[in-house]
DNA sequence: TTAATAATGATGGAATCCTGAATAATCATG
DNA sequence: CATGATTATTCAGGATTCCATCATTATTAA
């Protein structure tokens, strides 16, 4: 939302207007003229002719009077959400899950296809296909009506939506994620890798919310980390921003073997379970674990000084057994300890910051000075 | 620079126009109507208005008129630099060094006092008393012309410009920078640690000026590091981004001793030309404390994936015998490895980045949406 | 039915921008 | 030294947009 105000004629001057009307509207519920007057700081009058105008090109509708108030009812007006669909996609080990939303974010359907880390890049394609058209028929959506999708994927991304390098799925690598999804839906498809995604959709509707500067760690059968710098994802120079698990020291390959090295017991599975139910062994694997990723977690706090950390991944449902030593491994290493925070999103966070970063095109477009034509100008 | 766009009545149109034309006029020479309307897409007569407007308030002056033309001659207009002046002062361990300049960041007088590590903080405070009092003498300029004032300094600094901490000089620790300098000179005091504003410095004018992401190694007696991100100097929440020397594995503090291990030859007091003179001890010694500044270096270009690395601090001088260890050690282990150079700002890297903090004050209160009434409303 | 309340609609004034034509200043040339 | 070419400046007219104000309209409460 950072441009360069640069003011010009008059004609720019309404159309700065209608963004601050849409953007006023957007997310929120539907408010009358006076109102939006009252938050836009214009005029009453001079708001009226902005929505008219935003009227006239489908970005706003007229919403249900409220009845029950004293004086003449007044109109009130809505963002259109329902004028075009968004769709995010996360493409995981063990499953796919596509999000079909509306341009407010509100998810209408999610679809679900579970998947296994053995497969074969076309298996696990045609597991995509699968969840994007569950999506799209669950919410009752032609392909036509999609503006935007965002796509989330292990491994590093490079600018075209291809995947460089992949060590989770190493039948992966190569694959031109945004080509084939291209070819599904209509609109942009945007690629992006998981963890920063998922720290994005922490800092839209996570525990993430209020923070400028978060490091995100994304703790399951992978270790990754996503970043949240003044409030926008940062990418780096060659997409490979937090990638700090590549540096041997920092042990984030060697961090699951201690995991791994544990034996379930007789009718227990699920470390953590075993930990809870006071298995000393199991605390202690637990243990070492967090330790080795709390060095590249330092690593990361060290260097940004963020206000927050969040973790998530599959592991953020046993946050319990986590946390407590992350933040004292923390404590110990760096100068200054942020707060340490679990996600609540549990494992749809990823597919929601696919979605952001869907929405976020959406919004680009929406706010690009000369755009904001119509509504429709997107299917072109 | 950047602001939330928000529109608003016609009077704020004129100050964004206003605002652009400002900008279109800063740094660059005198620019007659014409060329002031191509550039910032205003009509002409517009934005003869604009400049009068400005005129009359004092931000901007009449040039000399270029002769030598065909056709009538154009009145030029140029940004009055030269109506406040702005003081950006380096409290290091060896020297304070103080740079007086004008509006452009034209730097009219530099005023160098030597201090030493091993003196109390009145010593030193004294001596940056002096070096404020020579740079104001020597350009002839009295301390209420002064704007703003930049002060960098050794260690962290908290919010109101005081010294959290400072390793490389413990009696300078708790020292209320802001507060003394504040009371030599009119206008905001602002501090910041050396490091940061270094990066700051080649961000404005030095090697990384056209990079968006940048990591700044100080490489000299003590090791420190400065980040750009997305173009901004990165602060970090409680001010301690880049402070990756702190973990025990990085050896940021056990760099210097591989240095301090060499014994100088007779007649060679210098370990970088002893090196260059074929010592094959010096030369080991400086490899060794390359790879351990390196760990840190790798910490951060993995965390960030900058585009450019810039060696700067006392060593950046002897960077032939420092950036090609360096660039090995990065790229044996970072996943992508951003470029490296050495800085060309000579020992001034810091003061420029003081004097840029200052000018960043001057033009946040330029750029402040109701501001730019005129420039003397500095002084209330 | 009337009063109170609050939204809508219409009018006029002011600020700003743009376009285009008339005027002014300088150089080159006969 | 006058004239034309060239480019800047100045001025006038028209258009857009915003704001303030007032009359009108729709609804609830009494």
């Amino acid at each position: 939302m950072t441009e360069e105000l640069s003011g010009g004629d008059l004609h720019r001057l309404r159309q700065l207007n209608a963004l601050t009307v849409m953007r006023t509207l957007r997310g929120g519920s539907a408010l009358t003229l006076t109102e939006l007057a009252q938050r836009t700081g214009l005029s009453r009058a001079s708001t009226e002719d902005v929505v008219r105008d935003l009227l006239e090109r489908g970005w706003v509708a007229e919403a249900e009077l409220k009845v029950g108030t004293v004086g003449r009812p007044a109109r009130r007006y809505r963002f259109r959400a329902d004028a075009g669909r968004v769709l995010g996609v996360d493409i995981g080990g063990h499953k796919v899950l596509a999000l079909l939303s509306d341009l407010d974010g509100e998810v209408l359907h999610s679809e679900r296809v579970g998947v296994d880390p053995s497969m074969g890049r076309m298996e696990r394609l045609a597991a995509v296909d699968r969840a994007i058209a569950g999506a799209l028929a669950g919410a009752g959506v032609s392909t036509a009506d999609v503006w935007a999708t965002g796509v989330a994927t292990t491994g590093l991304v490079d600018g075209t939506g291809r995947v460089m390098l992949s060590e989770a799925l190493p039948e992966w690598t190569g694959v031109d994620v945004a080509g084939h999804v291209s070819r599904r839906v209509s609109g942009p498809v945007l690629v992006e890798n998981d963890s920063k995604l998922a720290a994005l959709a922490e800092s839209w509707r996570g525990v993430a919310r209020y923070a400028k500067d978060v490091v995100f760690l994304l703790a399951g059968l992978r270790t990754g980390a996503g970043l949240i710098i003044d409030g926008k994802l940062h990418r780096g120079f060659g997409n490979a921003a937090g990638e700090i698990g590549a540096l041997p020291q920092v042990g984030w390959i060697r961090a699951q073997e201690h995991l791994k090295a544990w034996t379930p017991g007789p009718g227990v599975t699920n470390i953590f379970q075993a930990a809870r139910d006071g298995d000393r062994k199991a605390v202690a694997a637990i243990r070492r674990y967090v330790k080795d990723i709390a060095v590249g977690a330092s690593a990361l706090v060290l260097t940004l000084d963020p206000e927050l950390v969040v973790v998530g991944g599959g592991f953020s449902r046993s946050a319990d057994l986590i946390l407590g030593t992350l933040r004292a491994e923390l404590d110990r290493r760096c100068i200054r300890t942020p707060e340490v925070r679990a996600s609540a999103l549990a494992d749809e966070g990823v597919a929601l910051g696919a979605l952001r970063l869907a929405l976020d095109h959406v919004d680009a477009a929406l706010n690009r000075p000369g755009e904001l034509a119509a509504p429709s100008s997107f299917l072109a």
